[in-house]
RNA sequence: GCGGGCGUUGCUUAGUGGUAAAGCGUCAGCCUUCCAAGCUGAUGACACGGGUUCGAUUCCCGUCGCCCGCUCCA
């Protein structure tokens, strides 16, 4: 169980970290976990908390053009076939025993000349087909991989009860998309955002819980007039890449990753990914997508219900093209936690010195210690400001600190800590990344004076206590 | 899904065919006038299931989970 690898950061490391302090657990640990579930424990929730509020607050309540939505899980089984999840994403899929290469089954008969076989629910190989790659005929029987979470709505276990469990959010705005734009008095362009948990059976879930099974994703489909579609595309990818800059991921780290036109679904006219460098490699976090009209029309087309829109300066009627900006909250919330994650050599109480860098597997120097710090950007800090009493056994410390407690927390998420040393309460912040500590000693009690640590300087300043709330909104910033 | 490695307390590790040690952490108390100090006490683990055995955390099998590579990723 490597922890470092030439000083990169390791996801173990990071997943022994957020364990410890309570950002992320495996999923029903008790019974040895389940593979691609992962829970927030308390600082992890806040985290999360922070990632959805920041993206409402800036894609749907600062805007005027976009209005939220928050649509079932379970939706009617024909949506899906109209998205074209159900069909689409299910192709039977062959494995070579031999060299180990996997194959979609149609086409691996096509390949050949010859065509897959069905018999009632099975798939079955025609005689004499052979592994493309290696030519082996050692083959695994065709099987289906069907991507959707699959359940029953009522207490029936028949074929006409089955339903799925969303793999997407987006179909459900498709699905409302008439209704909010008869409610809302929108006119295009308007988008409809909404944040919410979505489940598809991965294959092979991986790195942490950047792969899960289940997963959140905030999602806006902002409706255009056709033709605007290039437009509306790079305004949405220059907003969301702001946007990260805005919740402390820095410009180095992310990356624009444009999909090449050939590689496009073919209704899609562009898509461009925000990629972030986790320490396993680029991966995406968000995409944004223009899609045409291809969800309202396929809606039109299996519900037999118009989805166009009138616009009453041209006259004209028309189905909505739509710019999709699709961001996963996990993923985002990985990315912070990768980002912030710092072990640095700090000076000691007798020595004089700022914060060096951690060198990986060696010590620190006289003097100094390690510490572990997460450098989140306060708008995403699960904690914002940490209340200390200097010395928790002299009650007049204790009683005035609590004023100050309880002063701070109708505002922020704040946490109260008495126990032990001061310095180790300081590192316990450090741990969850709490940007402000406010001590409260024995100067407070003479001129209402209490000192403000900074988490990444570690230094304080002295701040009386009727400014105390400025001092530290212009710290935090919200 | 395939191949390889791994699984001892909250974390990091030690160890054994006779049920387990330490450091850190956490909690309580004492002490402590600003960066994981000290003292006392408490807490707490052999992933799960089966087999071999008088006895399994240890050996064997299976399952689950984690990591690495390949594969996949609408």
């Amino acid at each position: 169980m490597k922890k470092r690898d030439e000083g990169q950061l390791t996801m173990d490391a990071l997943a022994s970290l957020c364990k410890r302090r309570g950002f992320i657990y495996q999923t029903s640990e008790i019974y040895g976990g389940i593979n691609g579930f992962w829970d927030y424990g308390p600082m992890g929730t806040e985290l999360k908390r922070n990632v959805r509020d920041a993206w409402w607050a800036d894609v749907v309540r600062r805007r005027e053009d976009v209005v939220g939505l928050d649509s079932s899980i379970i939706m009617h089984p024909r949506v899906w076939e109209a998205s074209g999840h159900v069909g689409g994403f299910s192709d039977p899929m062959v494995d070579c025993r031999a060299c180990k290469k996997r194959f979609k089954a149609d086409a691996f008969c096509e390949e050949q000349g010859l065509e897959l076989q069905v018999e009632g629910k099975h798939f079955v190989l025609p005689e004499g087909v052979q592994c493309t790659a290696c030519g082996s005929k050692d083959l695994t029987e065709p099987r289906a991989f069907d991507l959707m979470f699959r359940t029953h709505v009522g207490p029936v276990e028949d074929d006409s009860s089955v339903a799925y469990l969303r793999p997407e959010t987006a179909q459900g705005i498709f699905a409302q998309f008439s209704n909010v734009l008869a409610t809302s008095r929108q006119k295009i362009p308007f988008g409809i955002a909404q944040i919410g948990k979505a489940f598809r059976n991965e294959i092979n879930p991986r790195n942490y819980t950047f792969r899960s099974r289940e997963f959140e994703q905030m999602e806006l489909e902002f409706f255009i007039k056709p033709g605007t579609d290039s437009e509306w595309h790079a305004y949405w990818v220059n907003e969301r890449l702001k946007w990260y800059s805005s919740i402390g991921l820095p410009e180095s780290s992310l990356h624009k990753q444009v999909h090449p036109k050939e590689k496009l679904a073919h209704y899609a006219s562009a898509c461009t990914d925000v990629a972030y460098d986790f320490p396993f490699g680029t991966q995406e976090l968000e995409g944004i997508a223009a899609r045409g009209a291809f969800d309202l029309t396929q809606h039109q087309t299996f519900s037999g219900k118009s989805m166009e829109y009138f616009d009453p300066d041209t006259n004209e009627h028309f189905i909505p093209h739509v710019v999709e900006p699709s961001a996963g909250v996990d993923r985002i919330a990985l990315a912070l936690l990768c980002n912030a994650y710092r072990e640095e050599w700090v000076p000691g109480a007798k020595v004089e010195g700022g914060v060096l860098a951690a060198e990986p597997g060696g010590k620190p120097p006289e003097g100094y210690e390690a510490r572990v710090v997460m450098r989140f950007s306060p708008r995403v800090a699960p904690v914002k400001v940490a209340v200390f009493p200097l010395l928790k056994n002299k009650p007049e410390l204790v009683a005035k600190a609590r004023q100050v407690f309880d002063m701070l927390r109708v505002r922020w998420s704040c946490f109260w800590d008495q126990t032990g040393a001061i310095g180790r309460r300081y590192r316990r912040q450090d741990e969850i990344g709490t940007p402000c500590g406010v001590t409260i000693d024995f100067q407070t009690l003479d001129d209402d004076t209490v000192t403000v640590r900074d988490r990444d300087t570690m230094e304080q300043i002295r701040v009386p206590v009727k400014e105390l709330t400025d001092s530290l909104a212009r710290t935090i910033g919200c």
